[in-house]
DNA sequence: CCTTGTGAACGCATTCACAGCA
DNA sequence: TGCTGTGAATGCGTTCACAAGG
């Protein structure tokens, strides 16, 4: 049905989301590809091109009704739903990450989340319930979860991703500062910041 | 002098840093652009064509000696001194990345904070004593800034971005999930786990 | 045999430019 | 006129393939 997508493509319609949010919250009605790409440092054309992979949403002479190309983005993203997700590594980082109020209003609910430590199994933080990391996969089966949140020590990653993925987890979130392997259909996005820095510095350095 | 090198080419000596030191940690010596290829999942070609861009590091027949290669990158990424980063924003994702110590052993120390909140000022936290943000331009200077990290609420974030670059700070690590504008000459790394939570639910949609 | 470094070939993403339509 | 959608052209990053060296 729909050709090939490139990856590039996708990764740009969260962005394209997020202005029409604000677009919205405007009370714009109708933004045409030069005005996006204005707001998102972008090319018009590139913004067409990216939606011309998906349909054609736009008016000749008008350009997009924003709450349409949003909602129709939603769907294509597959945001029209929400997600649920567990978080393994419940230590200083996996706190934060669980306390994180950025996720819920996008559909993304972490429903679980696993330990090793027995101290901090049992508990519960941010309103979720620490199990036992060694129940990680009838758990996952059981809460029909879809996304995995990585945040335990380097050292642990490769294991843990290893367990996500024999549990039939297909995508995801890596927080741990390390390179790791994940089998062709299994979706990986990393946050690291410290990636992030040290190339900036590239360009700082230059004085 | 050097050419000009693609942002993509830099974008990956950081991992490829990471792989180097991984692997003398491992006490391997010498290793080849197939060997580092297989650990980061890339062709050896593209490392090699990477490499060629700052130099020739490597030994025929023998591969790469991982001392010496990590040292001439950590040199050209600028990673060979001490960075100064400041905060911008000390509420709960603020304090989470003040207390997040996988920044000073890769070179990145914190030591300043600024908030807007009358409450938090003149506290310390992690270390860290908080500033009044309408010290922000003084302060910066003072410190001999390289480096800042935002991390206020959306609304806030292109108001401060344009201050910290009105104050001569030419590196950005942006929390805030906006996209924010920055002129040229100025580096802007977003960290943004929803954008990237939106891209995956792309491909884990078709069930 | 093993490797690197690199010009050339390739393929893919971006941009151009224009037909088509309001 | 203003703007979309899209084939064609461009530009750029990746991969190939091989000379050169150990």
């Amino acid at each position: 049905m729909q050709r090939q997508i490139p990856e590039v493509v996708v990764s740009r319609l969260p962005m394209y989301l997020r202005a029409l949010a604000l677009l919205k919250s405007e009370g714009v009605e109708f933004i045409s590809s030069k005005g996006l790409g204005d707001r998102l440092r972008m090319t018009p054309a590139q913004i067409r091109k990216d939606l011309s992979f998906f349909g054609k949403f736009g008016r000749q002479g008008r350009g997009y009704n924003v709450g349409r190309l949003r909602s129709e983005l939603q769907q294509i993203l597959g945001l029209d739903k929400n997600w649920l997700m567990a978080l393994v590594g419940v230590g200083r980082l996996g706190r934060a990450i669980l306390d994180y109020k950025g996720f819920a209003p996008e559909g993304f609910k972490i429903v679980a989340a696993f330990e090793s430590e027995p101290d901090l199994i049992g508990k519960t933080v941010s309103g979720v319930q620490i199990e036992d990391i060694a129940d990680l996969e009838t758990s996952l089966k059981d809460k029909k979860i879809d996304i995995a949140i990585v945040a335990v020590p380097s050292s642990d990653a490769q294991v843990v991703i290893d367990k996500l993925i024999k549990s039939g987890i297909r995508a995801i979130l890596n927080y741990a500062p390390i390179c790791v392997r994940v089998p062709r259909g299994v979706r990986l996005q990393a946050i690291d910041p410290v990636l992030a820095l040290q190339s900036m510095t590239f360009y700082l350095k230059r004085d």
